[in-house]
DNA sequence: TTGAAAGCGCTAACAC
DNA sequence: GTGTTAGCGCTTTCAA
């Protein structure tokens, strides 16, 4: 039933060339290899007519490439990831390349898994978020020659290819920009991790409040926690804390919680708190009061990605390519000036 | 620099066996082919020694197989797709599979291009939404004997596997609910599409208002339209019909793009209006009032499939699977009572 | 200019 | 029980 697909040694028989001469035509060398233009139509116009189309798994044992990128997160279902996903594969897409998914749940046994069973795949190139221990496995791969490239956090004392954004700067603007609406008891909210972007968060909190001469609050949730738990832990900050005039969340999901708790405990300083989440979310804006945030440049980011990767794979000398990139502070409701809102 | 990875041959030709021999045992089949309990150790141990792992390609070019899964949604990045991606993801990693994963937008033309790929790719098995007028791509897959499963919608015309909810009765139930907590005049939003799915909805509502003896009151926006062109259109509905007491978004972007129309010209409303969307969503639980929403059963649609999927792939007489789940209210605060409501 | 042939790493029919 | 060998479909060196 299946029907029989031609292969390249089919097109040779029925024309009476070699497969040799097919091939080199059909990879675009027979000018180069001076194979003459009749013959080449003639290949082509055939080639065209039986719509053949190589078999990439012979291809790629033979070359050694599959043209399969794998895109590593923590976790695809995180909305940020999701869309970042989603501009990756667009453009992986149009240059010809796969994209595998994969999520390592911020876990470095799992990161390893995976990372053995596309090293089985001969995976043509790697855009992670590596879980905070994996540092090893990333320099494993980068011994093999792939490229590989980080992204929302690295590892200082690697020389690897990564896209950040300049976090500290980001919470240092955004945190200003609340003191500067009036806000002086200004809680932040984190996880207790040393990953590069999160201690990041953290200094340009710090640094901003140090500035201002406040004191800093910080809440920082043990890693890994679930989210129940992570909830509980607000509550009795934020009951600690009866003082607080503002809250500062280090992530999306941490502000997801938060909000929540909020909404089922404190319902009155929703609207009261001055309010600033990392990661921007369609929700936010829905959300009443709407929720400033700082966003990341997601198209940015994603299109950055791939020119590195499209880059590394097209030359053999590679570059280091470490960028940096600008979040944008995206004000709204929950950061108005102190007083107008209190109204 | 890069190290050569250890071939079948070489571990043949340490052990002086023939490849043979060790093929078999790596495949299991050492006992079937009564190669003798010292040889399979022999092999096994030297294997495990020098962390032999086979080269997939090779062994999928010769066997057809590449044990990778697609799975094709509309857009990866809307949170309903991007949480099963990740059910699949887990379960497909467990099994030894891979997900590939796109996003059709839609779009016939996208669809037929993204599926040419694949069986260029020699994908093993596909998990797909398809597109509204994607029939005759589908139908072109299956006859070439790869395992297809739909989900979420379906081409009734086609003897098709698939996975869907309940639509119409999940909405026909929502409705009923809204109707049995006072609400009196629903709109319907919802997608002039003859996607399965959709006319679904549209009959549960129609049925539930209908033997209610009310009017119904549908908005069927333009399929393909943009967010912002979708908000105006629903803004001039709830103008036009300034008496609704109740709105049932019929997916949750329309849901989302709805709450914003209503945060931004009828607060008023938001608070006062009956509201349900279909697909759950963590951010309805957060906003306020909290929305109610046609949860679909996302771990078991993702189980499901597969199950479904598995299945196909090891049993040569392929089954026909076609299966309904039932979808669950989650009632919340934009749905009480009426009259506790406008207190 | 074109063709023959080796071989990527693996499986499996067939031979011994 | 184990080995020989012919491919899977393609690329590429070498020879003509």
């Amino acid at each position: 039933m299946k029907p029989i697909r031609p292969s390249i040694k089919d097109i040779a028989a029925h024309l009476n060339v070699s497969v040799t001469t097919v091939s080199f035509v059909l990879n675009g060398k027979g000018p180069e290899m001076r194979i003459s233009e009749e013959v080449i139509q003639k290949i082509l116009g055939y080639a065209r007519e039986i719509n053949y189309r190589p078999n990439q798994l012979a291809q790629s044992l033979r070359t050694g490439k599959t043209n399969v990128i794998v895109f590593m997160v923590e976790d695809i279902s995180n909305p940020f990831f999701a869309r970042l996903a989603r501009i990756i594969e667009v453009i992986a897409y149009q240059k010809g390349y796969k994209v595998i998914f994969c999520s390592n749940e911020n876990d470095d046994r799992h990161t390893g898994e995976l990372l053995q069973v596309f090293r089985d795949q001969q995976v043509t190139g790697y855009i992670i978020i590596p879980s905070a221990g994996a540092k090893k496995q990333i320099k494993a791969l980068l011994q093999e020659g792939v490229p590989v490239i980080l992204f929302d956090r690295y590892f200082p004392e690697l020389e690897t290819n990564y896209v950040v954004i300049d976090n500290e700067n980001a919470t240092y603007q955004a945190t200003k920009h609340l003191i500067g609406n009036g806000y002086r008891k200004i809680g932040f909210v984190t996880i207790a991790a040393s990953q590069t972007q999160m201690v990041d968060r953290l200094k340009g909190y710090k640094k901003a409040v140090k500035e201002a001469k406040l004191r800093s609050r910080v809440l920082e949730l043990p890693f890994g926690e679930d989210a129940s738990e992570g909830e509980e832990h607000m509550r009795k900050f934020f009951e600690a804390n009866p003082d607080l005039d503002a809250v500062f969340f280090a992530t999306n999901y941490l502000a997801q919680q938060g909000l929540l708790v909020m909404r089922e405990h404190f319902p009155g300083k929703l609207h009261a708190w001055g309010i600033m989440s990392f990661d921007d979310n369609e929700f936010f804006r829905i959300h009443t009061p709407s929720i400033s945030a700082v966003a990341q440049p997601l198209e940015e980011i994603g299109s950055k990605l791939m020119e590195i990767m499209l880059d590394l794979l097209k030359n053999e000398k590679k570059a280091l390519h470490q960028v940096v990139l600008t979040a944008r502070l995206q004000e709204r409701d929950s950061s108005q000036q102190k007083d107008v809102k209190s109204l």
